[in-house]
DNA sequence: AAATAACCGAGACGGTACGTCAAGTCTTGAG
DNA sequence: CTCAAGACTTGACGTACCGTCTCGGTTATTT
């Protein structure tokens, strides 16, 4: 039993594949900006057409592509205190914005003044990371929190690493989790 | 002896006046992707020439024109407790980054991958308020802070308020302003 | 034994007509150049396979429609005199030409660069009626004709015709068909 | 005194020269269909944007390059005889209609259901040098010619040339060209 | 009855060209 | 040397068709 509307050749996922791939890879390489829908259908081997067919514009492709990178999976907090928790959660968040949010931030931007249903999705999967966080901590965390206090981690730590990244322009690199573990994290939460 | 600069038909300042005056309006309206210098030019009635002469290319003129804006002066912090001092000053950074600094922000992912000294001169701007709050709060607060107490309050705030418009997407109203000072900057200055 | 063409499922002719049809129309509408396969497709409900299996481009299949358009029956030259024969024959040329050649003209500028064949096909079209009104005009006149004259008729009258509707750019209307008889056709033939 | 409308970098006629070069021998060697823009932009060492400043559109920067080509000079019908007159004006024409107006006649096709009034540009076009010769024909013509005897040739001789290289698909050699005249035209002016 | 083979609709695919837009450079004439 | 005006090259945009190629599914003939 099939409706007769959902004919004609299906769409081959070698190309979802193939585009996703090369848009990461470019982004990547020069970032949103620079990065050219002629470009991406080059190094994927499919036609301007086929990518067009997918996604509407160059942010919604970003977007997309962004989405499929990473399943978002945040560590298992198995350590024996609420320090080691908080840390390797930080850290596990720190690399996961260096290395993949930027490009995203980029296509935000762009794409928030033209489209705001876009720019809402792009804020979805933003935030996609963070929430999973919050679930994380609260419900493993070696000590029992306040409640609001996973909350108040997912509202703080990725500000402070994604202003770190793009305002301060350094890297996030060991000391600067440590200074946000001990410094910010763990005196708001135990405050809480 | 006259210096070989003052040769040939000086500058006209009015000109520098209109194109900056035309960025920011058009930099409020329709944000940096979809500035584009032939609008500036319309606007200002200046030729596109008589830009290019004076900033290299879009990413610059929008530097300049966010850093000529507003003198950046935070506000007396005049309250009679550290809770109104602080939270004077997160309602003016916030205000202040609504309104100035997004369209900086678009001109940053712009500009960080093509031109890194740019990069760095857009960031100086956006940290010049930061900075400035520092040294107001720290020289004048109604009570007297730990060390590195305000340079804590300045990675925190903007980081939160920025990632409250860009990230969340939601205004920065009265009743976020009160919570990022009593559950997140309080804690965080008293407890150190 | 039996051919292997007859092996499958036979084409259905509902297809042909429908495919033929959508054509003439479209090409009455719009013309040869703005004739899209994906036009003919959606309006005679055929899938695009189904033309291109039978005919392998734009200029072939337009010139399937203009061949099977009319049986190209000039009228029986009924006059009394050499004059209301050729002048009923004249009058059939300039409709026919005006409503139906036109667009077969396009496919034939179309294709004669990239298809030679092609080409000479649609000439053979072209022809055909002129042939047809040879013959007629040479059996059937009131009044016996030199020989070669038939030829020049069918030489000089179509050109003139197309001539005025694409050079030109005015109607065949009667007065310009009193205009050729008289002027250009009675004379050549009476001369001969 | 000048009007300050004409101010602005003028445009460089090299372009134009170019630009219509490169068109004219891309319509010769792949005719009016096969002529793409990017074509003439790349043989002319023109942007696109050059061209599309200039022509509005595919047709009418042929009309314009087909214009430009020659100047429609007629020969001087120097001969002793009506014949010999009537000879050179019908070689003179046969091989400039060949040569140049075939590609005009696709633009015109093309042209004529988008753009009437292009259509008409192009129509002047091809009748220029009809009306160059009618006037050389009736003013210098070694015997004198019955009223109206100009006006039919104009519209006869390009008419039967027309059909003959695109209906008939023959070339336009000497035996055409005594044919035209001795068995056409000279009937049709001596009758008039 | 089952297998085979061509048909049909739908629509994805790699391409080519379209016509548009903006970026940043260059060329005038005037001041 | 500056300014306004605007032409120029470059490169990407998103769209429209082209002609080809799967798909699932439908008739016919052949075995």
């Amino acid at each position: 039993m099939t409706q007769p509307s959902a004919m004609g050749r299906p769409r081959d996922s070698n190309r979802d594949l193939a585009i996703l791939d090369a848009t990461l890879s470019l982004l990547a390489e020069v970032g949103y900006e620079q990065l050219s829908m002629e470009a991406v259908a080059g190094r994927s081997g499919a036609a301007k057409t086929t990518i067009y067919r997918r996604y509407r514009d160059k942010a919604a492709l970003v977007a997309a592509a962004v989405e499929r990178r990473a399943p978002a999976k945040p560590p298992q907090p198995e350590g024996e205190s609420l320090r080691e928790d908080v840390h390797s959660l930080a850290a596990w968040l720190a690399s996961s914005i260096s290395e993949q949010d930027v490009g995203l931030l980029g296509a935000l931007f762009a794409g928030m003044r033209k489209d705001a249903q876009l720019a809402q999705a792009m804020r979805r999967i933003l935030r996609r990371d963070e929430t999973a966080m919050t679930d994380r901590l609260v419900r493993q965390a070696a000590e029992p929190l306040a409640p609001g206090a996973a909350a108040l981690f997912a509202e703080v730590a990725p500000a402070v690493i994604m202003h770190r990244i793009v305002v301060v322009g350094e890297p996030c690199d060991a000391a600067f989790v440590a200074h946000l573990v001990d410094d910010i994290l763990l005196p708001l939460l135990r405050h809480t």
